[in-house]
RNA sequence: GCCCUCGUAGCUCAGGGGAUAGAGCAGUGGCCUCCGGAGCCAUGAGCGCAGGUUCGAAUCCUGCCGAGGGCGCCA
């Protein structure tokens, strides 16, 4: 990597100042203007108090070594503001880097081995199998379905489930509130009063168990809206199951033969305050039956099996319920960092200028599946994905459905549908692309097409940033950068024009080689089709 | 009352120690001689308030204001 080789120098330079520095000790960042060139260090700004130096002095002391050492692809050094020193590259090193992307691929390139030999496990939506998905639990299906695809990009082993919560008391509510509607009564007090209960109780066979094949049919719904959209699991984990297997009393004694219970007015608790909970939690009611939460941590306990990480993706209205479960997982002899709670904001629905309440039990609510069938998959995953997991999103379906062609989904659909459009057409005009000769990149110096590799040689550290923040919509942001620098690029460059010289042609061609490659790459994480034509 | 998030352009949001804070939408004005105009170019406007740390703060810390959420032997 380019920044390593800029390091290093600095590094060297420090060494004639008899400094000893690390590599990892040296910060390369981008600037944020083109003015300052194509990477910048601080160093001289952190190191020169320390050293008892002025900052732009020790930064020029340093710059001057490194222009005696000579840096292959650097063109000028400058020291500016309080002591930057930013390098000016050759635009060679973006060639290379056009070099890897092709020679990588679309499965090797930003690829990272940040995760080698880690495993992580990642829970996701689990939503109650009471009803179909609202829209905003499609929110935490798009969230985790990218960023375990991001992981996996990253080396991580990763699973996903889904935890199905198929046995309790909102089940049996749930299949009363069919029953009920089936047999023409009233729903139980705390029932299930939305409009579908009634049109599922009549779909319901005569004979039917209405718990099973409620479930059945909700969790039908929960995964096909859910695959609609491209997302999946490796496992749909049944509470029910899990239960009859006799985890949760091997998960009491295990707690209790470690002394984290204790019995106090008729009830078993779990000492969870031990570990910064604001207060103890019941394990077993003094009424002899186990809370929700004996299940749920047998149910993390078991995730250790499948994963040295396990995450679990919760809506901001669960987060009371890290502590305790945090708690549980270290009282069973799992370090504090290997069970992870993200923590989603919820999404707020609004159509036709009103805030829509999400809620299962009264009935007021957007489906998942009313959202895609009215802006279509791609649109709605990728709305899910444009902002960060911490922002409180609002989406406005009218104004989804409305910008039917100016969605921010299509802007980067059509770049890569241009860039297949370009190969149908490059056929019929008999325009072959040519095994690549790595000396003609040096024709690509038109700023547009620079631009494009410069979002390029960005894409691996935004895929590692991606996964380390747990913020796959840094790969959103990134794509529509990609998809501007691409259509400014067809736009300014022709590619297939017979007056275009050959050697740029080609050079060109694979330019738009390299871009597909990034698309498909960046779409592919973001679980959005990549078309051919639109 | 305590705890967790979040306050950035008219709207929806990026940016999470670095130099002049970005994009889409909406508004205005341009660009069809040739690869798809679902495109390109130009243009106005902004970090909730007050302190602090730092060479440097939208970013970290404290307080206040505002919004959402959580504080059951419910799940």
């Amino acid at each position: 990597m380019i920044t390593d080789v800029l390091a290093q120098a600095l590094v060297n330079s420090f060494e004639v100042l008899e400094i000893e520095l690390e590599l990892d000790e040296i910060q390369m960042e981008r600037p944020a203007s083109r003015t300052h060139g194509d990477w910048s260090s601080n160093v001289a700004l952190v190191r020169a108090k320390q050293m008892g130096h002025v900052p732009r002095e020790l930064a020029e002391t340093l710059v001057r070594s490194m222009q005696e050492a000579r840096i292959e692809l650097v063109d000028k050094m400058e020291v500016a503001g309080p002591g930057f020193i930013n390098f000016f590259l050759s635009p060679k090193w973006l060639h290379q880097v056009m070099i890897d992307v092709l020679e990588l691929g679309e499965a090797g390139y930003a690829r990272s081995a940040i995760g080698e030999g880690k495993s992580v496990n990642l829970e996701f939506v689990s939503a109650n199998p009471t009803g179909p998905l609202h829209a905003g639990g499609g929110r935490w299906g798009a969230y985790g379905d990218s960023l375990a695809r991001i992981f996996r990009r990253c080396g991580y082993a990763t699973t996903t489930e889904y935890y199905v919560n198929d046995r309790g008391i909102q089940t049996e509510l749930f299949g009363a509130s069919l029953m009920a509607r089936r047999e023409g009564r009233d729903i139980p007090d705390d029932g299930y009063a939305g409009e579908y209960v009634s049109e599922w109780a009549d779909e319901m066979p005569p004979n039917a168990d209405p718990i099973v094949w409620g479930l059945e049919r909700a969790l039908t719904e929960v995964r096909d809206a859910l695959a609609s959209m491209n997302v999946t699991f490796d496992l749909w984990a049944s509470e029910k199951a899990l239960v009859s297997s006799g985890a949760m009393d091997q998960v009491i004694s295990r707690l209790r033969a470690e002394g984290w219970l204790v019995e106090n007015d008729g009830a078993l608790w779990l000492r969870t305050t031990e570990f910064g909970d604001e207060k103890d939690r019941v394990l077993v009611k003094s009424d002899g039956e186990p809370t929700y939460f004996v299940p749920d941590i047998a149910y993390h306990e078991q995730k250790f099996g499948r994963g040295d990480l396990v995450i679990d993706v919760l809506g901001a209205d669960h987060h009371g319920y890290v502590p305790r479960m945090s708690a549980a997982m270290q009282m069973l002899g799992h370090p504090p960092e290997a069970y992870e709670a993200i923590i989603g904001q919820n999404v707020t629905l609004v159509r036709e200028g009103k805030e829509i309440q999400l809620s299962k039990r009264t009935g007021t609510m957007v489906e998942v599946s009313e959202l895609i069938e009215a802006v279509g998959p791609d649109v709605a995953r990728f709305a899910y994905l444009l902002q960060s997991i911490d922002t409180r999103q609002t989406i406005d379906i009218d104004v989804l459905a409305s910008q039917a062609n100016e969605n921010p989904v299509y802007y980067v659909q059509y770049a890569h549908a241009r860039i297949a459009s370009v190969g149908r057409e490059a056929g019929k005009r008999g325009i072959e692309r040519l095994p690549l000769m790595p000396h003609s990149l040096e024709l690509l110096t038109h700023e547009r097409e620079i631009e494009i590799l410069r979002c390029l040689s960005t894409l691996p550290e935004i895929v590692e940033l991606a996964a380390r923040d747990r913020a796959p919509h840094r790969l959103a942001t990134w794509i529509r950068e990609m998809a501007a620098a691409f259509h400014g690029f067809y736009h300014d460059c022709p590619v297939l024009r017979s007056d275009l010289e050959k050697d740029l042609q080609q050079a060109r061609l694979w330019l738009v080689e390299a871009s597909r490659v990034g698309f498909a790459v960046s779409l592919d994480l973001l679980g959005i089709e990549a078309p051919e034509q639109m």
